[in-house]
DNA sequence: AACACCGGGGTCTGCCATTCTC
DNA sequence: GAGAATGGCAGACCCCGGTGTT
């Protein structure tokens, strides 16, 4: 089936390309093609040149949005050696359709500058981590950048091998090249300089054992590494003293759902703390109820304070007191919607709050309907 | 059987600014 | 000095179920 796909692809490519570009492309494929580009004949290297019309032309031809490439990577389009066909050749025989093809290029034109024996070392390193090339296509398809953004191989294998010193499982770094690819492409300094902050952290909060704590960090939140420590060192300033909070507390904190918080931006932070606050406020509840939810249930600060406020407003008004849901936080992840629905729900077989508490409003879709259905059986009765 | 406690898991790039390299 | 490489930012949750206890 996908041979299919790709052959006619690949022969329509063969086809419609300028067998003159085709050759200088050969090139490519040799250690020095920086010399193929300052010998190129009245290469004024010193100007922007015009683009190169074939390449366009070719780009074209493949399905590439032009104007796209132009506005992301204008440069590229200016190279008289490139090599996407070697690209698309490549890509379609890891599995990933024309349409992609032209997608990843049109999102990434830089892309098209790989080499194969490039290409070929970078997918392999990719491949020491993902168990099938389609988990990789799927990755190209979704965020070109992650893959192509830097050319640097030696760097993406120290990262493997960095990554992996700190106790991450290669279930984890599964993971973590799924969700935050970007992760990979970071130089390994950076993500160095990431991990000795939060080992730093744990140390100067009094924990004794700052490799595991880094690494609970980012099986938590795998987007840490994509953060800057200016921003990660700012936010945890920022909860320390707006809630007062104590080594431990801090350090408990962050050891739970907490590790998500420190990517927020600051300001985002900020205003959804604030915001908290003022609404807890207003249904009576001290500054030191607010920390004390904040320490046990750090993702309340993740949810936007209309959200937030929207929850707290329809569990009150359902007949919920603030006291349980400070009590049992966790329906606060729950959306709206699902809050709204269970609500009304429980409201039409007279379920009573203060009576039986509000577990039910946190379980699993499958057990709160369970759970609804015996009830609602128990009062046919 | 029913419940409570608790941890885990999916998802998340595309753009701009700055620095590096040739 | 151009293009390549790299760092950093904005935006802003929801849900499931294993396991031990009653």
């Amino acid at each position: 089936m996908m041979a299919m796909l790709c052959i006619p692809a690949l022969l329509y490519f063969a086809r419609s390309s300028n067998t003159a570009l085709l050759k200088q492309r050969d090139f490519l494929l040799l250690p020095h093609f920086t010399q193929v580009l300052s010998s190129r004949p009245g290469g004024k290297r010193l100007n922007k040149g015009p683009e190169n019309k074939s390449l366009v032309e070719n780009l074209a031809t493949m399905g590439v949005d032009v104007v796209m490439a132009r506005r992301r990577q204008p440069g590229v389009l200016r190279k008289a050696v490139t090599n996407e066909i070697g690209l698309a050749h490549f890509l379609q025989s890891k599995g990933a359709s024309r349409s992609a093809v032209a997608g990843i290029i049109s999102r990434f034109p830089r892309s098209i500058t790989r080499t194969e024996a490039h290409l070929e070392e970078r997918w392999a390193l990719w491949r020491s981590i993902f168990r099938t090339d389609s988990e990789i296509v799927k990755i190209l398809e979704r965020s070109p950048e992650s893959f192509f953004r830097s050319s640097d191989n030696a760097n993406l294998e120290k990262n493997i091998l960095f990554l992996g010193s700190l106790g991450l499982g290669s279930r984890e770094l599964h993971r973590l090249l799924t969700t935050a690819p970007r992760t990979f492409s970071n130089s390994v300094e950076l993500n160095r300089q990431v991990v000795e902050l939060l080992q730093d952290l744990c140390v100067s909060l009094g924990g004794d054992k700052p490799e595991q704590f880094a690494k609970a960090i980012i099986s938590k939140n795998l987007y840490i590494l994509i953060r800057s420590t200016t921003r990660i060192k700012a936010n945890v300033a920022f909860l320390r003293k707006e809630l007062h909070l104590s080594d431990g507390e801090l350090l408990s904190l962050l050891h739970g759902h907490g590790a998500d918080v420190l990517g927020l931006s600051t300001e985002h932070l900020k205003r959804n703390l604030s915001s908290v606050l003022e609404k807890l406020k207003s249904l009576s509840c001290q500054k030191s109820d607010v920390k004390k939810l904040i320490i046990s249930h750090a993702p309340v600060l993740l949810v936007s304070p209309n959200n937030l406020n929207s929850k707290l407003d329809c569990l009150v008004e359902g007949g919920v007191h603030i006291r349980q849901i400070l009590e049992k936080p966790k329906i606060l992840d729950f959306s709206v919607e699902n809050i709204k629905t269970r609500l009304a729900e429980l409201n039409e077989i007279g379920y009573d709050f203060k009576k039986n508490g509000i577990s039910i409003l946190d379980s699993s879709r499958k057990r709160f309907e369970a759970k609804l259905e015996r009830l609602t059986a128990s009062i046919e009765e």
